[in-house]
RNA sequence: GCCGAAGUGGCGGAAUUGGUAGACGCGCUAGAUUCAGGAUCUAGUGGGAGCUAUUCCCGUGGGAGUUCGAAUCUCCCCUUCGGCACCA
């Protein structure tokens, strides 16, 4: 019988399907699981790194049902972005039609390599059906102060023509098109998220099943600072200057303060003293430059201001200057600076001839402080600073604080580096923002009732790529839900990463027509079980999701506090070392691959060349390889399949008899329970299939070779034992893959005269006393250096080990005429004995 | 610059807690089968030495250390990849 995996997996999908087998009814489950990958943008084509997260998720998912759970195992689109508008402008054709007719082929292509979702949960985020309660979200999140607008300056992308949140910002560039990134000054709309900054930092620390690398991401990106800020007097100003600084040990080295050009004082300083000139030209200078040349480590510049500041203790005149290197966005826009504590206060102190005062002193290393190459930024003692001389440097952080807040000069403050999530995107496909702008009442939110606020359909598109919403009267002209004006509605759309903030939520009640949340449905699935992933999320959508979740808890939607409790970073799939690519012409195609080898074998490749954290290097070789080992089972079930049918038929010994009867079925047996323990544990804990797949490669070998030493020496092993063993061992295969490769297993399990669908079956059990092993091999070392090994009955003492090695004639001769002076045994592992 | 991960045969990788390094697969070599190729099967496959023995030496990026014993732990260095990047 020939492997004709086409028939075969055209055959089992139909099935599944008819029988419904992967469909949930998540009400009455009463042992939920909940496994997910992350859902696709429909582009057009499932690519390798999609039948990798999916087949990485579908063996998870499968082996969850055999273990008795109830798993949620959905599907869905991520259907707005921005290349279905591209598409429309470029072919002319629409671009819902375009993302639908993108959405059928990817679905028959996922349906083709046989992942067992539940069809029935499938949403699309374009459908007005999800959107509209996105809308509702905005609109509560604005009620509740956790949405605002603002007009500030944005990351614009000329290319996609529109604005970017600050992590869709990849050095400079945007991160869809590598188009440099300008700053513009716009109107939009923020969800505050820094209002959870604190939370989503401190929940690092109990996400157990992420990778430490992500959380580690994600808290550099949130960047809690723990510091100060510190209110310094402006000679002959009323206003002062706050700033911010995470090292107030260092105030008595503060010889100068440093201003962002942006800071509002910066001109307003200069005006009227003989630098206004000079600090007019730089500003503008500074103004003129492109936010890349910004970026980076420039050249430290600045110039004098020709104010001065005064220090806050000794009452010092400190002089003001303008730095290039301060940001506007961080902290108050202008730092303290300690050139003897700080390296870019250094510099800039060195160049523009800045005085430089020690007032940290470490323990252990000398510094001259006439001649110091760099900053000392490390621990030490406090000098040069009054009454807070001698104390330890982390000391006199809290002190110096506590003083100058008793003096009403400064307090504690934490500062984060993460800013508020903007929105707004001047695009066509996404999801319209619920919002109208009265002339009277301003920006008024669309009534909850007449929500959703449908895109429209019938658009021009514009060739530069402009949005059409702001030139389409019939989806713009409104009148105000408050007062009933004439108003304009918003024609900004949210940006998607909105939508995939919480899909996870909604696959768990996507029937539900009267609200986005069903809480007591939500609560029994959430968080989810498992997610799995590309490492490109590490920050955005998962960030985003974490944040999602809370402001739904706190809206009342539901009661968990973390979207996911494990996360699972898949790698790249690479092609000769470098990520597949169309530029690089180095993609395989899906397609191709399960068009000639069928979609088991490519599932079976996938998560055997490599464990699924890692990169993992495509191999046509290693393609065919798998296929072999396919083969391989397929034979060894359907050449023997009378003998095997057999079993079931005649009163043959039990597995447990027959393997008593005879050494290598005892042997087999003994293979075919340590196996399934192995894998079940490969799978369950580590999520290492590929020694899960070699596991039961291994014993496939052992099955063929007690076959073929059976019929190479006669009869030597009776039929009525040989058979039920060899069965056991063959199912066990068969169960054991069936995750993996669902289609042959689930073949030739009903071959073997099955009802049940594999799938429905039971993960086998290992027989613990089927396992055992009686005889172990103990490795005889002597100073550490193999010499020799015997063969001793499992869980032997030292003694009996000891006996057995002094025998071995190596072991002797290396032990002759030396002294034994002490000797390590490790039970049934090694003996090691030191001469 | 800072943070993180990784470096093991010709290749992908294994070694879960410090205990036989190289499982499993690919490739390669030889043989069987075959008109041939392919497919399949059998045996071998880290390097070196060798009185061919149940042998010895070397070997997990490099160097030191801890230990009876290190791919695994500690320190220093090198390389590659990823993240952040003047965050005060």
């Amino acid at each position: 019988m020939k492997y004709n995996f086409t028939d075969i997996e055209k055959r089992q999908q139909k099935l599944w399907e008819e029988k419904e087998i992967f469909r949930l009814d998540d009400r009455s489950a009463s042992k939920p699981y909940y496994c997910l990958e992350m859902f696709p943008y429909p582009s057009g084509r499932i690519h390798m790194g999609h039948v990798r997260n999916y087949s990485i998720g579908d063996v998870i998912a499968r082996f969850r049902k055999m273990r008795g759970f109830d798993v949620l195992h959905p599907m869905g689109w991520d259907a707005f972005g921005l290349p279905a508008e591209n598409a429309a402008i470029k072919h002319g054709i629409h671009p819902a039609k375009w993302t639908y007719e993108n959405i059928d082929y990817m679905r028959r292509q996922l349906k083709r390599m046989g992942l067992s979702y539940d069809w029935s949960r499938e949403l699309a985020t374009c459908d007005p059906e999800y959107y509209r309660w996105e809308q509702l979200f905005f609109i509560e999140m604005l009620e509740k102060g956790l949405v605002y607008t603002k007009k500030s300056k944005v990351n614009w992308c000329e290319q996609c023509q529109t604005v970017l949140a600050n992590e869709q910002v990849e050095e400079g560039r945007c991160w869809r098109c590598d188009t440099e990134v300008e700053e513009r000054e716009l109107d939009g709309w923020f969800f505050r998220i820094t209002a959870y900054a604190e939370e989503l930092l401190e929940g690092c620390d109990h996400l157990k099943g992420w990778p430490e690398k992500v959380l580690i991401m994600q808290k550099n990106w949130i960047g809690k600072s723990i510091g100060a800020e510190i209110t310094f007097p402006v000679k002959g100003k009323d206003q002062p200057i706050k700033v911010f600084t995470t090292r107030p040990d260092t105030l008595f080295g503060v010889t100068f303060m440093s201003l962002s050009p942006e800071h509002p004082m910066a001109m307003e300083l200069a005006m009227g003293t003989d630098q206004e000139d000079n600090v007019r030209t730089f500003i503008e200078k500074w103004k003129r430059s492109l936010k890349s040349e910004r970026y980076g480590e420039t050249e430290k510049e600045g110039v004098f201001t020709g104010s001065f500041a005064l220090h806050p203790v000794t009452g010092k005149e400190i002089p003001i200057f303008i730095a290039n290197f301060v940001l506007m966005e961080y902290g108050t826009g202008a730092v303290m600076a300690v050139p003897a504590h700080d390296q870019r206060d250094f510099e800039f102190a060195k160049r523009y001839h800045l005085p430089i005062r020690l007032v940290i002193l470490p323990r252990d290393s000398e510094i001259d402080p006439e001649n110091m190459s760099e900053a000392w930024e490390g621990p030490g003692i406090l000098v040069n600073s009054g009454h807070f001389d001698g104390m330890d440097n982390q000391e006199a952080k809290k002190a110096i604080v506590d003083f100058l807040e008793k003096e009403g000069k400064g307090t504690p403050k934490v500062t984060y580096r993460l800013r508020d999530w903007g929105i707004s995107r001047q695009r066509y496909w996404g999801a319209p923002i619920p919002i109208v702008h009265c002339p009277n009442c301003g920006a008024v939110p669309v009534k909850k009732e007449d929500l959703p606020v449908k895109l429209p359909f019938d658009v021009e598109f514009d060739p530069k790529g402009r949005s059409p919403l702001p030139y389409l009267k019939s989806f713009y002209e409104t009148t105000c839900p408050r007062c009933g004006a004439d108003a304009r509605r918003e024609t900004d759309t949210m940006d998607t990463f909105v939508e995939s903030s919480w899909y996870f939520a909604r696959y768990i009640c996507p029937d539900d027509k009267n609200r986005p949340l069903d809480k007591d449905r939500v609560d029994r699935w959430l968080p989810v079980d498992q997610y799995i992933g590309g490492i490109e999320h590490a920050i955005l959508h998962l960030l985003y999701s974490r944040f999602f979740t809370r402001v739904l808890r706190d809206l009342g939607y539901l009661s968990a506090s973390e979207p996911f409790d494990r996360l699972l970073t898949q790698g790249m799939v690479l092609k000769d070392g470098a990520k597949m690519s169309k530029s690089k012409g180095n993609v395989v195609d899906p397609n191709t691959m399960i068009e000639r080898f069928g979609a088991d074998t490519v599932r079976l490749f996938i998560l055997f060349a490599a464990p699924p954290e890692r990169d993992l290097e495509w191999s046509d070789r290693g393609v065919e390889g798998a296929h072999r080992f396919l083969q391989r089972i397929w034979r060894l079930v359907t050449d023997n399949l009378e003998d095997l049918k057999n079993v079931r038929g005649k009163e043959y010994s039990s597995p447990a008899q027959a393997a008593s009867r005879h050494q290598a079925l005892k042997k087999l047996r003994q293979k075919t329970h340590q196996t399934i323990g192995k894998v079940t544990q490969d799978i369950e804990e580590r999520y290492h299939f590929n020694t899960a797949i070699s596991a039961v490669m291994e014993l496939a070998n052992e099955t063929a070779s007690v076959l073929r030493r059976e019929s190479a020496s006669g009869d030597s092993i009776p039929e009525d034992a040989l058979w039920p063993v060899v069965l056991e061992a063959l199912e066990t295969i068969l169960l054991l893959l069936s995750p993996v490769v669902p289609h042959i297993t689930a073949e030739l399990w009903t071959l073997l005269g099955h009802e049940r669908i594999i799938s429905l079956e039971p993960w086998p059990e290992a027989d613990k006393d089927a396992a055992k092993i009686d005889n172990v091999t103990i490795v005889v070392q002597i100073k550490g250096k193999v010499r020799g090994k015997v063969q001793v009955p499992a869980g032997a003492s030292q003694e009996e080990v000891e006996a057995a090695a002094m025998e071995e004639t190596n072991v002797k001769r290396h032990l002759e005429g030396k002294e034994i002076r002490k000797v390590i045994y490790v039970k049934d592992r090694l003996l090691n004995i030191v001469v």
